[in-house]
DNA sequence: CGCAGGTAGTCAGTGTACTGATCACCTGGC
DNA sequence: GCCAGGTGATCAGTACACTGACTACCTGCG
């Protein structure tokens, strides 16, 4: 009677962070998360780059971006600076400690990565990326068809 | 000088989940969440299942399988009854309500899932699903090293 | 200049998802 | 029969992730 979640993409894709959440705790940071990293990593090299904008990057909404956000604050890892040119904005910057954390994170990252791959052959592991990307690139252009006109 | 997340397999599955999630929400149904269809569908034709083996079954803890079933069992999908033999155990079963609403869902969940790997060839569906299984599998026996003795 | 419409940020509310602590209950050894 | 250790459920706390409502602010049109 019931179905089989092992042939339903979604299933799949939830263990599949859950997977690699435990994988990030022991190897990259149990302080940091994966979304963390992904907002200092938007940010780096940067200066002129509000919330919307992060969060247009990585693909977060300005709610979830916003709470990210204020703990890297918190953690006195990013400053939040008014635009003096638009009010609207919060310009965001990696303070000293951000960019020392972002480098040493990123490290971690690239080794973590290629633990949770390793059950793959490398051309496999080429594939399911590319297959991934594939299917999140068609749904953003669902999300905003403005594009063309 | 940032990283290129387009290569990170836990941002893309992040991004997968999330688009995912939109096309539940538009194709399957905005109450039900996909959690909370695995959940119907794990204890869906059976009578013995405890919450603890439903979580196993889907990949959940225990707080959040006890947190879904909850707000199932308060929309009258199932009911909670104590085991009389072991009084630990909260027995789960569909109710009439339940089971309709599960067998509907299933409909729509499976051509939900047509649409969301509609962006690759059948073949290129069947490799994605079998790679991700295969993380899966894998991040599964590194969790829990026991069967082997 | 002044206002209408759009935009960035925030806030409230809901729903996963986890850890760690606690409680109730069962089981096996003595 | 009792108790030590294990197990199922719950609770508190933290962190994503979304929608919808609201505020502050900018921009362009008349």
């Amino acid at each position: 009677m019931p179905a089989d979640l092992s042939t339903h993409p979604g299933h799949l894709a939830r263990r599949l962070q859950q997977a690699h959440t435990l994988l990030w705790n022991a190897l990259v940071s149990a302080e940091t998360t994966s979304p963390q990293f992904a907002v200092l990593n938007a940010v780096a090299g940067r200066d002129d780059l509000d919330q919307r904008m992060v969060g247009d990057l990585i693909g977060l909404d300005r709610s979830t971006t916003a709470e990210i956000v204020s703990r890297l604050s918190d953690r006195g890892l990013l400053v939040r600076v008014r635009d003096p040119r638009d009010g609207r904005r919060n310009l965001l910057r990696l303070t000293d400690d951000g960019a020392v954390l972002h480098r040493q994170t990123a490290r971690r990252v690239s080794r973590m990565n290629k633990v949770f791959l390793a059950p793959l052959e490398p051309g496999e592991q080429q594939v399911l990326l590319d297959l991934m990307r594939r299917i999140v690139t068609a749904a953003d252009s669902f999300r905003a068809p403005d594009e063309v006109g």
